[in-house]
RNA sequence: GCGCCGGUGGUCUAGUGGUAGGACACGAGCCUUCCAAGCUCGUCGCCCGGGUUCAAAUCCCGGCCGGCGCACCA
């Protein structure tokens, strides 16, 4: 089929369209409709369930496989402390605000540091914020009606729940599925026997309590996640970045989207580095890998970009981000989230917990190093200093390894709690000694790569919705690459009877037993069957007819061309597989 | 969370203070030798709760769900 035969659908209309077929059809529709349903929670039908997993499986086949990465599964709850490390108990705790008057909604931090020299209020505990709005009188941005008293609610986007009876250990569902792979660092690290950079991948679900789930798929409350996380050494570690050199990308960097008449850049990986347009080559690789396969499993290039992050919107822990957009309904939604996180996650996670989250490097040549060491002697700094012998001991710990030069006269001064404190160099035993250090111990950086699935699959639903001409009748399909096609092939006996559906009965077994995805359907007349298919995305009909009875052929029928080819039944499953690979055409047979 | 609008078989939709019709889909049968044909029969519905009323799917209030706008979006 040309282009020119193609009814373009009209975006405002493609939408309701593609959620009317989905839900008709059984690719998603809203869970728990039995009980009034709950926002925000989608089930995936028996197709979507299939369209998911392929392209779930697409996604592991180019991510973790192709690029020799592992994959991991980490529980969905994880106990507190790992979320004050990472900051989500802070930094996804909101405090809201309602004006009393016109009913808008505030971030009350905001209110505060705007209206205040107060800066940092995000950090604040609730009843201060309460003070300050009461202290500096402040009022309602929008109508300017009066705040004071009113009471600021927290919100935190994080499902709460309790590990275990009682509330005293409380848990989450993660937020994000990228920090089931932080916490499990210092196993991961020993599994890569040390060796950087190393990439692990977890496909999984993430939990986030909207405050206003929108549009089906794009915001709900439990969605799927296939994260990579890049372990790499910043200071050694370059991506292969020719795998990729010529792959053009559509990019919409921050300046452009700032200024007047800005516009996208189109060039290649390899220009985006060297013009700098892609400060990370890291970012830049994936943005190249990520780029081929929305291709391939179905995103339309003709709608879709990268776009930078403004320096505002920036997370927390990224240096830079640019954003996979695909344009839905007229409105460009975020897909993929490709950051550079830095040593951020890791190094937090050193902090808080009593693991090592770093790496030994081992250096090329070992280094002999002088050190400085003291080793004070406490049967005489106990006495002296009674109770503040242990800081006074801390004290000279530390300063050793700022300062050893202090250690060169006869007395040596520290200070503890602001007081100064004198001591015998004698009696600390300071030397000096030559030591070897084969390495040192680095923290690695990661780059982030993170795929919203459900985002996905609705994308590539609604780009693969098209509407033809065929033999007159407007005909309505979803042009799915095989790949993801929830069906592989639809098989038909041209007529259920005079044994024609016993053998086409034969030809399923035959192709299920190949490992295809079969779908039976004898109901109705051939065209209606044809369009069936032709709606779900099923890439190719099998026919069985009376030749078949007398040659064992059958017909093999193109979903998109709806063009015809005759087939032996015994080479069937070769044939199909080739041209759901792509490796032959429907024309050539 | 706020505001506006909406909620009728599986899907889309008509409709009224006196308990509902259509289209498509679906099932059975007839017909049919490759693209949603036709005929017959059939299954399935007024989001939930409260109020007003002799009577509520219809009017009122609340809830739930959805669309849009605001806010939010690590």
């Amino acid at each position: 089929m040309s282009e020119d035969d193609t009814t373009a659908v009209p975006t405002d209309e493609e939408l309701e369209t593609v959620a009317e077929l989905s839900k008709r059809r059984g690719f998603f529709f809203p869970a728990s409709r039995a009980y009034g349903g709950v926002a925000g929670f989608y089930t995936y039908g028996p197709e979507g369930a299939a369209l998911k997993r392929n392209i779930e499986d697409a996604w592991r086949d180019r991510f973790v496989t192709q690029e020799g990465h592992m994959e991991i599964s980490a529980p969905d709850v994880m106990p507190e402390p790992v979320f004050e490390a990472s900051g989500h108990l802070d930094g996804f705790d909101d405090m809201i605000i309602e004006c009393p008057e016109c009913g808008t909604s505030h971030r009350a931090d905001h209110v505060v540091e705007d209206a205040t020299p107060v800066e940092e209020a995000e950090s604040l505990p609730i009843p201060e914020v309460e003070a300050l709005i009461e202290e500096y009188d402040l009022d309602c941005p929008v109508c300017g009606e009066s705040l004071i008293d009113v009471p600021v609610e927290e919100f935190n986007l994080m499902f709460e729940t309790n590990i275990g009876p009682g509330t005293s250990s409380p848990g989450y569902l993660r937020p994000e599925t990228a920090q089931g792979i932080f916490v499990e660092f210092p196993q991961l690290k020993q599994y890569a026997r040390n060796q950087l950079p190393f990439g692990v991948a977890q496909v999984g679900t993430a939990w986030r309590n909207e405050i206003s789930p929108r549009r089906a798929l794009v915001r709900v409350r439990e969605f799927t996640q296939a994260e990579l996380e890049h372990f790499i050494d910043p200071e050694t570690d370059e991506p292969p970045l020719e795998r990729v050199a010529d792959v053009e990308l559509t990019l919409y960097p921050a300046d452009e989207q700032e200024a007047e008449d800005g516009d996208y850049l189109t060039m290649t990986v390899r220009e985006a580095v060297e013009e700098n347009v892609v400060a990370s080559d890291w970012v830049a690789y994936y943005l190249g890998l990520a780029r081929d396969w929305y291709e391939r499993v179905g995103v339309d290039m003709d709608r879709f970009r990268y776009r930078q992050h403004l320096s505002g919107e920036l997370a927390h822990y990224a240096a830079d981000c640019w954003d996979a957009e695909a344009e839905l309904g007229g409105d460009w939604v975020e897909i993929t989230g490709f950051a550079y996180r830095s040593d951020y996650d890791l190094s937090k996670h050193g902090q808080y917990s009593d693991e090592e989250f770093t790496l030994f490097k081992q250096y090329d040549e070992p280094k002999t190093v002088e050190r400085a060491t003291v080793d004070p002697d406490m049967s005489v700094l106990g006495p002296e200093f009674g109770g503040d012998a242990g800081a006074v001991q801390d004290a000279l710990y530390d300063l050793v390894e700022r300062d050893p030069g202090a250690f060169e006269d006869d007395t040596v001064e520290v200070e503890v709690d602001g007081e100064p404190c004198t001591v015998d160099t004698a009696d600390v035993n300071f030397t000096r000694e030559e030591v070897t250090e084969s390495g040192e111990h680095i923290t690695p950086h990661v780059v982030e790569p993170s795929f919203g699935i459900g985002r996905i699959v609705y994308t590539v639903l609604t780009h693969a919705y098209d509407r033809d001409v065929v033999d007159g009748e407007e005909r309505a399909y979803l042009g799915l690459p095989a790949e993801v096609a929830p069906r592989a092939v639809g098989v038909f006996p041209l007529m259920d009877k005079d044994g024609l559906g016993e053998r086409a009965r034969e030809v399923e077994t035959d192709l299920r037993q190949a490992g295809l995805a079969v779908f039976y359907d004898d109901s109705g007349n051939i065209g209606r069957r044809y369009r069936r298919q032709d709606e779900v995305g099923t890439p190719y009909c099998v026919t069985v007819d009376y030749d078949t009875l007398e040659d064992d052929t059958v017909t093999v029928r193109e979903r998109d061309s709806t063009e015809q080819a005759r087939v032996a039944v015994e080479e069937l499953p070769a044939t199909l597989t080739a041209l759901r690979t792509g490796s032959t055409d429907i024309a050539d047979l």
